[in-house]
DNA sequence: CAATGAAATGAATGATCACTCAGTTGAGTC
DNA sequence: GACTCAACTGAGTGATCATTCATTTCATTG
């Protein structure tokens, strides 16, 4: 097993031109560091060396670019929470370490797609957020059924799952905006420690 | 003592003129819902009741108007924590139970101020980036200093404490964005328990 | 080598942007 | 009742915005 990092912008996705796969790269990169409203499609095409106009063979519109981007994101943190519940095993405190570091992992790994997912959601008309809303919500029933049935076994102990389990995603969807790959701890040691404190949260008095 | 709540846009704020104050306060509640890059000065001052031209007689710019309410949802959050930290007692983690219960309200109950002052502070010019960043720093500092401290004197034991502050301060900085007054968690309920959470992520592991 | 079609150009569209400024309003002061 | 002054109007400025479209480029295919 290689301990070979991932720094891409975007994960791998499939049916996809070079030249669509190159503006969406240079677009995560522009509105995560900016954001949307900050970028005109002239700063962003001018970044791919192509002029405005350009960008409407691809996409509909700007507005659609950007849903295609969040939905992206939306999607791709769903199923890696997904499968890291996948390759746990049956203990949930084993599960909840497994399904944090996933959700930390991919915060950090594509910072800047995990910025655009989560900063601009709101930017989106009310039709897009519908569209994504389906795959965040299963992404949270994920956290919230590992959580439940800690509780139910003895595992965890907590007042309100809800407030645990937003104060652990929060641990992970802030994370992308300040760590960096220069950061002193390396990902490795934020995704292992962010996990340590989820189970902490949520660990039983005794 | 009485349990009233607050759900004022800004903080009491001295030298303010009812018209500017009336401005400050329909740009956060605007910049807050939209973004800063969202809302146009016709926005703002249709919002008021006013003509766009208006807004210059109180500020130099826009971009002028957004450095007055970073730099103020900046010191507030530090007023909040430095007089947590002084009306706390000499333990440890009494006084880290404190600053967190004073960050997360001072995040649930100026909601609109916390978002700008979170999320906007890259779309300042380097040069208010700088001007804000004193007292930013300061605010950190303070968490340092009590977790430091905790540590030395065996009540808190934590591999990184970067990593810990970090984690901690996440939980109330993200809870602007999805409390509201209406939620079935009360504001004192998610202030007692993250604080509960930013004691369990650092307590001693016995 | 002619035909095709995906990809991008370059010039234009009207709308909206932040911002300016000379003039107006109206409440308070001497 | 003339004067002051903070607050605001209303009509504009040029720049930039997202978007459109007829035309061009060029690699691939028949």
């Amino acid at each position: 097993m290689t301990t070979e990092q991932s720094f891409n912008t975007m994960p791998p996705v499939e049916d996809l031109t070079e030249a669509r796969r190159r503006l969406f790269e240079t677009a995560i990169q522009l509105f995560g560091a900016s954001g949307f409203h900050a970028v005109s499609v002239k700063d962003l095409m001018t970044a791919i060396g192509q002029q405005p106009g350009a960008l409407y063979f691809h996409v509909a519109s700007k507005q659609d670019l950007l849903m295609e981007l969040v939905d992206l994101g939306t999607r791709f943190h769903r199923t890696q929470v997904r499968r890291a519940l996948l390759e746990s095993g049956s203990a949930a405190p084993d599960q909840l370490r497994g399904i944090v570091a996933a959700h930390v992992r991919a915060h950090l790994e594509y910072r800047d797609l995990a910025r655009v997912t989560i900063r601009e959601r709101r930017s989106l008309t009310e039709d897009q957020q519908a569209r994504v809303a389906d795959a965040h919500q299963e992404t949270t029933q994920i956290f919230r059924d590992v959580v439940d049935r800690g509780i139910r076994n003895g595992d965890f102990q907590v007042p309100s799952p809800e407030l645990a389990i937003r104060a652990i995603a929060s641990m992970g969807v802030r994370a992308c905006e300040w760590w960096t790959p220069e950061d002193p701890h390396p990902m490795a040691e934020v995704v292992d420690q962010y996990s340590t404190y989820a189970l902490k949260i949520v660990a039983r008095v005794s």
